[in-house]
DNA sequence: GTCTATAGTTTGATAGAC
DNA sequence: GTCTATCAAACTATAGAC
């Protein structure tokens, strides 16, 4: 609370005339940053254009948005690891719901036989997991600077799931 | 520390005694879960079949693992999120550099013409995340209890990777 | 709506007896 | 090697003046 609001430039105790208390403030924060970020990544599934070209906007479009903000991917990844029940299904419902569905129906196109659900988490994941071991991926072999490269990493992702989901 | 000497059943300035502090318990606490843990994944890799049978047993021992081990998930991830260079670069030096290496050569096995890091991570990913996941999927449309099944995670990344692999 | 002052906890760590 | 006692700092939150 000290450090936010040396941030906005007020005492700390001012922030309580605001908020109740600290939970209701991260809460009402986190609601307005994830909404703000949910919104551009729906409108880049809603796209027109073969399933696999609306595969591959939707990698790309993931891709940059978790590369250009790693506060906001951090963010993420801690509410998924600390959040309680209330605070996930808040989120789930207000702010996921929305882009969630959209993947899950591009994946129903791409694969009519496979649990549309399973397919969308792993296509989020396949991303995702690229920018959370960015930290210790130069320690293990194998690791260039050009798998932070945010192309490249949407290329590898887009040509893995193409093969896996047919490509067509 | 005063949870933790609870727990081991000493007061917490005895615990001074055996490690001069918080930081370097911690460390000492991770290396060896996380050294442990290692182990059994890498025998898992090191086993004799085709490329395509040793994935199998790879995502079927690493979704074992992650699922029946949710502190230890939950303990690789604040890591990963938290962990500051140096404690990155002792884990992967002195525990991850095993396991990977060893899912690295059965990624050039499956598929010579892909980057073995990348595709390393990928596989990886493509596990962890359905467990990462788990706490707010109930939340989100299509979610369904047996998305947390182990055997049915581990199907659906095998047969995934395996359509993306040439499943030869 | 912002401030100063401070209450009431909790935390990591130390001193020194046994 | 474990204990009691305690310190110094940091934290969330409140009281009350302006």
């Amino acid at each position: 609370m000290r450090d936010l609001s040396k941030a906005v430039g007020i005492r700390a105790a001012s922030l309580y005339h605001h908020f109740p208390d600290k939970q209701s403030l991260y809460l009402d924060a986190m609601e307005y940053v994830f909404a703000d970020k949910a919104e551009g990544i729906t409108m880049a599934l809603n796209g027109n254009g073969t399933p696999f070209e609306r595969l591959e906007q939707f990698v790309t479009r993931f891709v940059e948005l978790m590369g250009n903000d790693p506060n906001f991917r951090a963010l993420l990844q801690r509410e998924l690891l600390d959040g309680d029940e209330a605070r996930l299904k808040l989120l789930a419902e207000r702010v996921f719901i929305g882009p969630f569905q959209a993947i899950a129906a591009l994946a129903e196109d791409l694969a009519p036989d496979c649990d549309p659900h399973m397919l969308a988490i792993s296509m989020a994941g396949l991303v995702l997991f690229h920018f959370e071991t960015a930290p210790i991926r130069r320690f293990l072999p194998g690791g260039q600077p050009k798998h932070n490269d945010l192309k490249v990493v949407a290329q590898h992702v887009t040509r893995l799931l193409g093969k896996a989901l047919g490509e067509n």
